[in-house]
RNA sequence: GGCGGCGUAGCCAAGAGGACUAAGGCGCGGGUUUGCAAAACCCGUAUUCAUGGGUUCGAAUCCCAUCGCCGCCUCCA
């Protein structure tokens, strides 16, 4: 079975295959560090980091790039506006996006290439260009002339002569509309920083040209993926196309993958757009990281497929926080069985298939036949939805065979084994897609010894009470604890305690 | 005006010509279990995929039209 992926370039799906055998090189457009980036700005990486993840798995040796725009006019306006060097401000906010990163999982970026740091390649990538006789100066900016770039429209069907006529750009210094800015001039108001010499005089990158320096310069001049936001399509990638193809005579990216946009009440999520300025608070990564758990915020995003907007909004976050619920509860229910970890490194079935015997051989066929469909779906152009959906019914599998068996009230060897390999099995799926890297226990979570100790007395005078059928006591504290978020719950071999 | 996406159960969401009398999750109803719960498991929750035509032996899936929502064409992941 081959993977297939859906190219923007094609409009189709096609087999993947990767310009030079058995690697992948993929670069994603990252962000510009002016402001505290928000959950949609969370969908590629995550996604990516999934990709990556799965191709490695599936054999490939790859190398994912994440750029850092830290060189651009907003970039210089926020800095200034707070005062801050623009350098020190763009350091601020890459070390949060970072940090947020780190906790959504987002472990796979090999490079995080700054704008900053490739100036020298950008002015000679940019003077190629000139030389080409494709870009040309005008009063300290230089412009790329879209006239001389054939293709030019491929990726977002559009031609230049129908739909510049629409656009209000009568800019003097540019010969057509459609030209766009490879190196622009600096403004004497503008810090010293962001001045840089190059044979046009002072000024700095137009905000297309580093992406493609910086892709060819990390992958070659012909890479496999290239990702980013749906709205990046027109212009961004259309113009990174046209600068990197017609300055290398080769094609840029073989395959375009684009996700969709995290929307709110359907609408996107919008810098500019002031009725959704209080959302957009909220939704700040390093706010929203802070109040909801990194794994539940990328479970999320990876519930929808990656071309499809996500509607974000508190109520979804909480319904899938339910359904995450029932993964942990089982690795729970495994290590109470097993008295070992889904989290640990014992084989999982498919590591070592014939650990399950003859009598329970059918559930170790189910449990196989899942993982063989998981494959399959994720094949499927990174159907992560399915995929999750598949862990779902392993994990409603699992249970079952606890249940059917009575692995828990009456243990052999034999099934807890099957139990372990199982469990790890759908941990091992999980991890494809980035989730369950860490261990996550619910039963007797982090209060503290005291904690721990105090919720001991509790359970041991209900115990009490219970066994004196004085059941309204026994409820009573139960229902007590329920309201401050703490749930009891009565198991063959005691009880527990679990939080929310 | 041009380009593109979306419309599947109460909600979220897969499926992209025959395995669909349409996955999975949340919610809801019934059951097993339990002192009662919780959890888990079982059963039920869309004869139908925005609407109307068409192509086909066969369509949620392809084509056309209509309605509604959204994005891009200026900075945007």
């Amino acid at each position: 079975m081959s993977i297939r992926v859906y190219n923007t370039l094609t409009g189709e799906k096609e087999t993947f295959e990767p310009v030079n055998p058995g690697k992948v090189g993929i670069y994603l457009c990252g962000p510009t560090v002016y402001k505290p980036s928000h959950i949609g700005h969370a969908v590629g990486p995550v996604i990516f980091d999934a990709i990556k993840r799965y191709l490695t798995f599936r054999g490939f040796e790859v190398t994912w790039v994440v750029n850092i725009t830290d060189v651009e006019d907003k970039l210089i306006a926020e800095a200034a506006a707070q005062n801050v060097p623009v350098f020190e401000l763009a350091r601020r906010v890459t070390e949060d996006y970072n940090s947020a990163m780190k906790k959504l999982g987002v472990t796979g970026i090999d490079h995080m290439p700054k704008a900053s740091e490739y100036i020298g390649d950008i002015i000679d990538y940019i003077q190629r260009l000139v030389d080409k006789g494709a870009a040309y100066p005008s009063d300290g900016d230089v412009y790329f002339d879209v006239t001389v770039c054939k293709g030019y429209g491929k990726l977002s069907n559009r031609s230049p002569d129908e739909q510049f006529g629409q656009r209000e750009l009568q800019s003097g210094q540019k010969r057509n509309p459609g030209d766009f800015c490879l190196w622009k001039a600096s403004k004497p108001e503008e810090p010293d920083a962001v001045k840089f010499d190059s044979p046009w005089g002072a000024g700095r990158p137009g905000w297309h040209i580093d992406c493609s320096v910086m892709s060819m310069k990390l992958l070659g001049e012909t890479f496999d993926i290239h990702g980013g936001g749906m709205d990046l399509i027109f212009p961004h990638h259309e113009n990174e196309i046209a600068q990197s193809e017609t300055a290398t005579g080769q094609s840029f990216a073989k395959y375009w993958l684009h996700n969709g946009l995290t929307r709110f009440n359907t609408k996107k999520i919008s810098k500019s757009d002031e009725e959704m300025a209080r959302f957009m608070e909220k939704m700040v990564l390093t706010r929203l990281l802070a109040e909801r758990d990194g794994e539940l915020i990328r479970y999320l995003i990876l519930g929808t497929h990656y071309r499809s907007p996500i509607d974000f909004s508190d109520e979804e976050v909480e319904a899938k926080r339910k359904g995450l619920m029932t993964f942990y509860r089982l690795f729970d229910r495994v290590l109470r069985i097993t008295g070992t970890g889904v989290y640990g490194d014992s084989p999982s079935l498919s590591q070592a298939p014939g650990a399950v015997e003859e009598p329970l051989r059918g559930f170790a066929d189910d449990v196989l036949s899942y993982r063989q469909r998981f494959v399959e779906v994720m094949d499927d152009d990174f159907n992560t939805a399915a995929a999750i959906a598949v862990l779902f019914e392993l994990a409603g599998r699992i249970n079952r065979f606890i249940d059917e068996q009575k692995v828990e009230t009456e243990p052999g060897d034999a099934s807890k084994a099957a139990v372990l390999a199982a469990g790890r099995e759908l941990v091992e799926l999980g991890r494809l897609l980035g989730l369950f890297l860490e261990p996550r226990a619910i039963a007797g979570a982090g209060g503290g010894e005291r904690l721990d100790a105090v919720m001991r007395v509790l359970i041991d005078v209900r115990q009490y009470c219970r066994q004196n059928k004085d059941f309204r006591a026994a409820d009573m504290i139960r229902d007590k604890l329920a309201e401050i978020g703490v749930t009891l719950v009565d198991r063959p071999g005691g009880t527990e305690w679990e939080t929310r």
